[in-house]
DNA sequence: TTGAAAGCGTTACCAA
DNA sequence: TTGGTAACGCTTTCAA
């Protein structure tokens, strides 16, 4: 590989000028600057990043950590912030965390060791270690879907969120209204299930009814065991005829399962589910879409806009919109 | 941030040592390990990557440049990358591309401008930059989805996966079979679509039939136009009572669009479909599948054995076996 | 407008 | 078993 100095050799330079070239200063004449771009050209140098990143002081990365791709949710996420990253000068690097507590050495590196310019971290509660360094570094922070003092948050308000669930499905004149949400990760940290199980409730309780315990299901993973909770709840003696999910994908399950013993959706049982992934605009869900896409672009920018030096209010705490999205798994009781 | 100086200063040894111990070398006594440990611990030393890599002349990054995320397949691909990365001591970067020859500085950047110790390319197709300086570049690279001399590919037979398709709607009884597939793409230099529809017309000759070109159609963006382009044969005089799709994606389309008039599926209306993304088992799909997560996860294993001197095969070619696998979207022709 | 040289934080070699 | 020091390839003074 071709180095600075080669460069500066073959054109009869010094480095300085090499370098001023690259970075396109304006203190190099214009027929100095020809003749160096002509040697760039011609050798196919690329100057490394590695060595202008240790002798800036910063890398060029932006780094983002997250349960990456074990969620469509997430994955949504991740398209926003690429889309951004994209157009700027910085590189996106995804560090997955599996289980957060075996790789919080790894993720102090990414965020201490002088790897990334900044640090986008999603659906994560605060390790310890990085809450206690984070005074410390001048690495920008931004955190999406939690809230973590002193660091510019992304979140949604996940108790209006199950309102919102909740007066659609009373709307709709449904009185039986079950409830399927994720079991609490304490991995992850997650208490959003519980906050939108609030919600929902305090709607529910508002119209003067009441959800029965009989009625709530916790699922850990995803759609099958949504699929075998909403079995359950379809056998009992009294079942619901409306039904909220704490996630598109649960929904999915639900759906499934209903149709899999001929209970038509929304026919004879109606369905909000919470997200809005790209696959439920074609299946038809009713859910409660929170911006996902935008909080990954947001975040980014946020970012961006830290590394450039803007004066970001790192007190300040984001809560995007959420909204109601009516399509065809939900209708009237009948 | 601290650095080497710092904890040597302050252990009182010479930096030679500190970095003894962080790479854990035996030339250390225990007792001198002992103290840097602890000055390393006190302080929260974390030695700086960049500086690491500048002096190692590598990094430890492993990028993978992809169409990254604007499709299920690819996510599930990267999944595979990221579980076996994460098992090592390198990082994952992402380089998504949207439109390569806009990209193509940036990733001569990704994998000549000695940033990655390794990069892996999936579904592209090589660009010119990339070819021309493969050999003079000691970067090992992985090209998945498309052979490229030179490189160890990792690949499936297209061909042979029309064929799986045809045949197992063949042996359902199916004479009016349609395809949908996706328009070839300049963009990527896509041509499995091509490779499949061939196959897929090969095996269906063979039985004396034909494929009648108004059967055929190419769709240019997943489920949308799917549902059209199938809204389109069902409309017509004879229409298919099979379709083969050349992705899950446009099956689902297909099916939606079928149901939607009322065409029930399997009953009615056969549909093949062609990845096995993770929705497809729920959802019931029959498909050609291919393995997406293994061949992410054999990538990174195969970059990781070329990072650590193994003698990979680069004119190597590995073709990923193809699997019919039959779940209820398929049935017997009446 | 340019060149020379000092640093950036490591690793690895050479002496001791 | 150690410490000192020369790289690594770049940016950025400081002089000229």
């Amino acid at each position: 590989m071709a180095t600075i100095q080669d460069v500066a050799r073959r054109a009869g330079v010094g480095v300085g000028t090499v370098s001023r070239v690259i970075n396109n200063s304006p203190l190099v004449s214009d027929t100095t600057r020809a003749r160096v771009q002509a040697v760039i050209d011609e050798i196919g140098y690329r100057p490394s990043t590695v060595a202008r990143a240790l002798s800036l002081g910063h890398s060029s990365i932006i780094t983002v950590v997250a349960p990456f791709l074990t969620d469509p949710s997430v994955v949504l996420r991740l398209r926003g912030v690429a889309s951004v990253v994209r157009e700027s000068e910085y590189d996106l690097v995804l560090y997955d965390v599996e289980a957060p507590e075996q790789h919080a050495a790894r993720l102090d590196d990414a965020i201490y060791g002088g790897r990334s310019a900044a640090v986008i971290v999603m659906s994560l509660a605060a390790s310890g270690a990085i809450a206690q360094k984070r005074e410390s570094s001048k690495v920008p922070l931004v955190w999406v879907d939690r809230r973590i003092d002193g660091v510019p948050c992304l979140t949604i308000d996940d108790h209006e969120g199950g309102r919102l669930a909740a007066r659609h499905l009373l709307e709709l004149g449904h009185r039986h209204i079950g409830f399927i949400g994720d079991r609490p990760d304490e991995r992850f940290g997650f208490t959003s299930g519980d906050d939108r199980f609030a919600g929902f409730c305090e709607e529910i309780a508002a119209s003067g009814l009441a959800v029965p315990g009989g009625y709530v299901r916790r699922v850990a993973h995803g759609m099958e065991d949504a699929a075998t909770a909403m079995g359950e709840l379809l056998a009992l003696p009294d079942p619901p005829t409306a039904i909220f999910a704490t996630s598109d994908l649960i929904a999915y399950g639900a759906i499934e399962a209903a149709r899999a013993r001929g209970v038509r959706v929304p026919g004879d049982l109606s369905v909000v589910g919470f997200d809005d992934i790209a696959m439920s605009a074609h299946i038809g869900l009713t859910t409660v879409r929170q911006p996902l896409f935008e909080s990954g672009s947001r975040s980014a920018e946020l970012a961006l806009a830290m590394l450039a030096g803007d004066d970001v209010d790192t007190t300040a705490e984001w809560d995007l919109p959420l909204e109601l999205v009516e399509r065809s798994t939900t209708g009237p009781h009948r």
